[in-house]
DNA sequence: CGATGTAAACAGACCGGTCGGTCTAGTGTT
DNA sequence: AACACTAGACCGACCGGTCTGTTTACATCG
């Protein structure tokens, strides 16, 4: 690499460019010549570093997703109390897709309805997810701190509901900022475990009882 | 119609061809001549129905989805008492959708990561089933049923929760009974919005207030 | 009643553009 | 020279949509 002035390696380039134009338009509306062309790069380099456009993507998703987790471990890294640690998750993953649109796009949308062949390929991301989920759950559990559920269940409906939002932010005209659902998604979520107003902001409701 | 052995109308038999065709591939995946093939119809025919692929895809979307929310409606409609028409709302929802996977392949996973474009037209399909599900939950509220929450993000998160296991039980491998999980589902569900075991089967949990 | 007009419904060959992928020809580096 | 990498013209398959008919359904008329 000669010339330093070229910042990011083509490989990187491409994967960037391919990230922009999956997020606005999805996979298949976005074609290898254009990726190419907007990374300012060609074919040929396209398909040195890359087998195919099916590949790429598959590759292209499971990095996001790969460092996605790690920031969101990573921001809740310092926190010790497993019923802190969760909403923080939450707070953490609504926070970075607010501030990252395309990474949301790809990561909450694109991901499915390519296909019964690639959604399943996709599956995988999804459980990254669930399973990051799943394992705070778990502690919680295992230190008592929330009565025993289900964790495999609860995780994945967490991901549902969460994905739902994002999937509505994105999609919606007036995009009514993500983040002041953020308080109300977190106590209905924990609601939803038996965890009621565990936080400050939450407004502290009265018990009572159905019926 | 000269012929009455032709059970269905050319129209209906595209719908349908379609309908398999999109639910097993995807839109994309599936092209108008092998629509139009399976369906023992023709190119002719099928554009003399349908402006475009795509206007024929939104109508049947449309159809199915308006078809399936009058069948929820019309399980719930002998119940009353608001807080039971939910679960059942939820158990008839998850019971048609393992009686007809098809029908869920297409409402519930195909119906995003096509194209922003295309996302954006199938978000009104989104908002009939969260609509049905928050008029029952502000029926539920105004009743006293339940505390007041926001029903309109609750049904969100709802939608969201439901179409996560649906599109898990529709893409794995060990194709795991999907109503063996609704009366967990149900029950983490109702718990989010502070209602306890209001069925004789969920198990009653003693509260223990988080920390 | 049968002949005939006619418009809806259907059939399928065909077209034109698109797009993933290939191939040959470089270019710079060691 | 050998190698890693880039360029972009090119190809062949595919696919939505069109076009030119042909058949069917049915009304109208002698």
């Amino acid at each position: 690499m000669t010339a330093r002035a070229e910042t990011r390696t083509a490989r990187e380039r491409i994967l960037d460019a391919a990230a922009s134009l999956f997020a606005r338009r999805g996979y298949y509306n976005s074609n290898v010549d254009e990726i190419v062309q907007q990374s300012g790069t060609s074919k040929g380099s396209f398909y040195f570093h890359f087998p195919s456009k099916e590949q790429m993507a598959l590759g292209l998703v499971d990095q996001l997703s790969e460092k996605l987790v790690r920031k969101l471990e990573r921001s809740i890294a310092s926190e010790a109390d497993p019923l802190e640690r969760i909403p923080l998750a939450i707070d953490a993953l609504l926070y970075t897709f607010s501030k990252q649109r395309k990474l949301a796009q790809i990561l909450m949308v694109n991901i499915v309805g390519q296909g019964r062949a690639m959604d399943r390929k996709f599956l995988p991301i999804r459980d990254k997810f669930a399973g990051l989920i799943r394992r705070e759950l778990d502690v919680a559990v295992e230190a008592g701190a929330i009565r025993p559920v289900d964790t495999s269940l609860v995780s994945q409906l967490w991901l549902g509901a969460l994905n739902e939002i994002i999937l509505r932010w994105l999609l919606q005209d007036k995009p009514a900022p993500l983040m002041e659902s953020a308080p109300a998604v977190r106590e209905l979520l924990m609601n939803g475990i038996g965890v009621r107003g565990g936080d400050g902001m939450f407004e502290r409701q009265t018990e009572e009882a159905g019926v």
